[in-house]
RNA sequence: GGCCCGUUGGUCAAUCGGUUAAGACGCCUCCCUUUCACGGAGGAAUGAGGGGUUCGAUUCCCCUACGGGCUACCA
């Protein structure tokens, strides 16, 4: 039964944007599954209809094709376990919460919103803060175990609202093996009567995740530490459907903490610090509210699954930077750490400066091509064929191109005058008007030739040509930044260096 | 409050009883470079506390403290 080919989920609820948990949750499951030549399969939890949020689903299957660790199966590339959306689901639910009432192991629950909150306010104490449905309130409650089998019947019949229940054993243990943490063990008269089938027939999660795992031949269970709690309803349903060698092996998954203070990390803290927190752009249908996302601030989608998969994880053996494939060869769950890791968005922008840094002119040029062309930029290929390997190094975010990259193009607004007028002279702008003349005149236009006429112009006019030569940059770039100055000359050509000297002259001598 | 999980530098972290307790990010110094980077060489900075077990604990066990998660007809 442990032969089984290799299948596991990612099971977002379409509520919002795609956070940076829930895109680690589900890489670590595509990279488990590709590692076990397995399936990985998107399952929409949609049994929360007060929750659902317009576009959330398909923007969660954008948001794992950019990161490039898109489902096997799903409801956008449906299999034979479908359908993927379990509001697609409902009516086999039904049947196995009423399978678990018949078996004695689930109950009828009739009880109303009010009635819920009025146990809670009356059996609320300073030790009890929190009371729960069950064994010290069960009976006290309206319910099937309370009530005669006939009262039940007419309520039924009469179609009167109700759960079911999950009806907790008295003084059980109950084991859960974790591929993290070992063994956790629960009591299960601390655990209480879980709803299973809500009152407008959808499932709660806890019955829907077992159902579904074994119906769709879940091998592991994997998801977020938040989930460790209520692992024990989770363990007992399997042994009450009588699945139990069926059930997936499970793994938590630690926590990804806010970078500042304690607790997880959320969209909120993003936005508070100034770094995204979704994978991609995230406009909120109802406020229209835009979140930013690690694609559109110009993350590398290599770079994202690599510093996700390092944030909780490690082979042990030093290295930092994997590429997809190196971290499917490498991973495994057991080296998953136990304990929550805080956010650090300036490692995340070193990962992604590796990524930048060792990538293609061919892979970052049409990124270039898109960022400049919606700054109004016009480009040409050749050019930016030659300047994205002579800028790469300067930029951590894809956006960052745009700065190194905009002067090769147009001649910069502003001029960083502050770092050359301290030490500029009568002298230096005699250099320039002489150099202009120089350079009209030179025979061929690279960098060598422009070079040497630099040079030997400073020389002759008693100047050192390193005192000039940072005037020389701010007038072709705007500041102090860029690669080599004659090179930028070179490829912006002979007009554009001597209109820009022009224009820096002016704006220096003011 | 209860239950569960966790705790190595500011952050990510290695170590699977014996190490001068790796490495990386960030920070600082220097070199390269008369820009900014890249690259290179250094530096500061870590085992929550207390008990055990052991010849020997960061490592195994217990307690305490602290942090987190859960405690809905949400996932």
């Amino acid at each position: 039964m442990h032969q089984r080919p290799v299948r596991v989920r990612f099971a977002p609820s379409p509520t919002g944007g795609l956070h940076l948990g829930g895109v680690r949750t589900a890489l670590y499951n595509y990279l488990f599954a590709k590692k076990h030549h397995g399936t990985f399969v998107l399952r929409i939890e949609d049994t929360d209809q007060t929750r659902y949020v317009q576009g959330a689903e398909q923007y969660i299957v954008d948001c794992l094709e950019w990161c490039g660790i898109s489902p096997d199966e799903g409801p956008h590339r449906p299999g034979k376990f479908g359908p993927y959306r379990q509001s697609e689901r409902k009516d086999v639910y039904r049947v196995f919460a009423e399978q678990l009432v018949s078996n004695g192991h689930a109950y009828y629950a009739f009880d109303t919103p009010e009635e819920l909150e009025k146990m809670r306010t009356d059996f609320k104490s300073d030790n009890n803060p929190s009371p729960q449905y069950n064994h010290t309130t069960r009976m006290k409650m309206c319910n099937s175990l309370t009530l005669s089998k006939e009262e039940v019947e007419k309520k039924i019949s009469d179609k009167v609202p109700h759960v079911i229940r999950i009806l907790m054993p008295d003084q059980e243990e109950i084991k859960l093996n974790d591929i993290i943490r070992g063994e956790v063990v629960f009591h299960s008269h601390l655990v209480d009567d879980k709803v299973l089938l809500k009152a407008d027939g959808m499932p709660t999660y806890h019955l829907a995740v077992v159902v579904d795992d074994h119906a769709m031949e879940i091998t592991h269970a994997f998801r977020g530490e938040e989930w460790l709690p209520s692992a024990p309803v989770h363990v007992l349903l399997w042994q009450f459907l009588g699945w139990s060698d069926v059930m997936p092996a499970w793994a938590h998954f630690p926590l990804i903490l806010k970078p500042d203070g304690q607790g997880k990390l959320s969209k909120r803290d993003g936005d508070r610090l100034g770094f995204p927190v979704f994978a991609m752009d995230w406009r909120d249908p109802k406020t229209g509210e835009l979140t930013k996302g690690f694609k559109e601030m110009g993350f590398l989608p290599d770079a994202y699954i690599n510093l996700l998969a390092l944030l909780g994880w490690n082979d042990g053996s030093g290295q930092e930077i994997f590429s997809k494939e190196e971290l499917i060869q490498h991973f495994s769950v057991e080296r998953i750490h136990k304990s929550g890791a805080k956010f650090d968005f300036e490692k995340a922008k070193w990962y992604n400066h590796e990524w930048v840094k060792k990538s293609s002119t061919d892979l970052l040029l049409p990124l270039v091509q898109e960022l400049l062309s919606s700054n109004q930029i016009h480009t040409n290929d050749e050019l930016l064929q030659t300047a994205i390997p002579l800028i790469k190094e300067r930029c951590h975010v894809i956006n960052d191109f745009l700065l190194q990259l905009k002067y090769f193009f147009v001649d910069p607004t502003q001029l960083d005058t502050e770092a050359v007028k301290p030490k500029w002279d009568e002298k230096k702008s005699a250099f320039f008007q002489s150099f202009v003349k120089e350079l009209e005149s030179l025979s061929s236009w690279n960098i060598e030739e422009i070079e040497k006429c630099f040079k030997d112009l400073s020389l002759a006019q008693g100047l050192k040509p390193g005192d000039v030569q940072l005037p020389f940059r701010v007038m072709l770039v705007g500041g102090k930044f860029g690669p080599a100055v004659f090179e930028i000359a070179q490829l912006i050509g002979k007009d554009a260096t001597l209109r820009r000297i022009d224009t820096g002259l002016s704006s220096f001598n003011i």
